[in-house]
DNA sequence: AGATTGACCGTGT
DNA sequence: GACACGGCCAATC
């Protein structure tokens, strides 16, 4: 099991409304500090069907990009469509933030 | 196997 | 608040 396999495995948890940083997906995988090595296997998503990498935001909750659509725009739409909180480009990291497999 | 890059993050100016 | 620099580790060339 590499570590982008961990990576896919858990943003595919991440349910509808909520959104996970880098960061904090990484450290869930393993090592929080590779949060650049999920936004690289969120760019090759082989699943795009079944991987939400919509909802991987930055730290502070911006949007560094979005391989799919218009890039961040998509992102910033499918986010804000789910329910999650998104203003000024940003998401509500404090009320939307997933907490993980434990809540 | 070695070097470079990156959908990052934190700190300093 | 915006911009620059460094570090960290995996992926890619």
């Amino acid at each position: 099991m590499s570590f982008t396999a961990r990576v896919y495995e858990i943003v595919k948890q991440i349910p509808p409304g909520k959104v996970a940083t880098y960061q904090y997906v990484a450290a869930l995988a393993g090592n929080p500090k590779v949060a650049r090595a999920v936004g690289a296997a969120m760019r090759h998503n082989p699943d795009a069907s079944s991987i939400p990498c919509h909802r991987v935001v930055a730290a502070d909750g911006s949007m560094r990009g979005y391989a799919f659509g218009k890039g961040t725009s998509t992102k910033h739409a499918l986010l804000a469509k789910e329910g999650v909180i998104v203003q000024n480009g940003r998401v509500d990291v404090v009320r939307c933030h997933w907490e993980g497999f434990v809540l």
